[in-house]
DNA sequence: TAGTTCTTCTAGCAGTGCTAGGCTCAGGGC
DNA sequence: GCCCTGAGCCTAGCACTGCTAGAAGAACTA
């Protein structure tokens, strides 16, 4: 082991010290209080450390929204996996895409609202990004009907997310989650040509 | 005519310059952009004037944001009257929801995504605010079938929500966009119980 | 041991939202 | 006419932000 090994693992080791601690201070205290003063403190190392591992800020969060993707799409694919019946996947999987937004609200803001470098476009795009498509566009297959399985996908996807989002924000009763959960997967089973 | 009428009245006339200022500005630049000294500049006086007028910078987008919401109201409205058959109406009033979303991006974004401090719970959100809301759900009620109708219109909400922001974003295919506000619209009036 | 390179920190830049204090000037009482 | 009052406004500056230049130190190489 020569010594560049040692302190390239060591540098690797920090990099994702410092985004740890950017994803746990976000989901303590809110992305506003996620300076990079603060996030040195942290790490125990000063400011300009942040920034021979990170090309600015809007890197370090793009790096935890990438992890996001990483989970979330491990998350849908765990939930289709266990559906237990085909027919069960697509509820399965809307409810665990619902459960993991409200459950990691500062990394679902970091993934979809705040400003972050990452491309979307199909071609390239990360493959955790495109995972997650990819697992809710699988447990979508067998309700598409006719219907083209892209776009279906697509539609499917913003409404959780604009439940997701409005939920967040206060702007739908709390107390009925369940129930928009319940009429939206329902309504998906009805449209099979 | 008294000089404390003129006086109120100039007033009330600089505020709505602010407002405007803001909106405008946000259009052309985003959001990032509107600073309190671009504001101030804006409207040729300086800084501390909009603290008279506005107790910090988010009172001031949450000005635009409500301006926003009678705006989106209004629009719905108009396109439901317009509709022809009440069977066109929920077809025109998610095209109008989309349109509006796409023609003024920082308007909405004023509106759902930045921090903003109006009340959106039932009984204390403003009157435009759930204006918007009822021009929806009145739109919808011939769908809802057995369905309560404001969760229908909770979810409906959401998945327009959903399509305006990830469209925003430029995480839907550019191309689609006709398509997947068509399927919607057909998947809401497959379920009518 | 001497020299080089790589790492880290201190100090400071320009910009942010916001505010304290003083200046200017219109309006009213003598 | 004068002076006083008070509202309206601006200059200057605070504490913070993201970010960086240049010095100081540590570690590795020869």
């Amino acid at each position: 082991m020569t010594s560049q090994e040692r302190r390239d693992r060591e540098r690797a080791q920090r990099r994702q010290v410092i985004v740890s601690a950017a994803r746990e201070l976000a989901e303590a205290e809110g992305w506003e209080s996620v300076t990079t003063r603060r996030l040195a403190d942290c790490i125990e190392y000063s400011q300009p450390v942040l920034y021979s591992h990170f090309e600015g800020k809007v890197a370090i969060v793009s790096a935890v929204a990438l992890d996001g993707f990483g989970e979330l799409s491990a998350t849908l694919r765990n939930a289709r996996k266990t559906a237990g019946s085909p027919d069960a996947e697509p509820r399965a999987v809307a409810s665990a895409y619902l459960e993991f937004a409200r459950a990691n609200p500062a990394l679902y803001e970091a993934m979809f609202t705040l400003t972050v470098d990452l491309p979307f476009a199909q071609s390239d795009a990360p493959a955790p990004v495109h995972a997650g498509f990819v697992e809710l566009r699988e447990a979508l297959a067998p309700l598409a009907g006719g219907r083209d399985l892209e776009t279906f996908t697509e539609v499917v996807w913003s409404a959780l997310h604009g439940l997701a989002t409005l939920s967040q924000a206060g702007r739908l009763r709390p107390d009925f989650y369940d129930e928009r959960l319940l009429m939206m997967v329902d309504q998906l089973g009805t449209g099979r040509a």
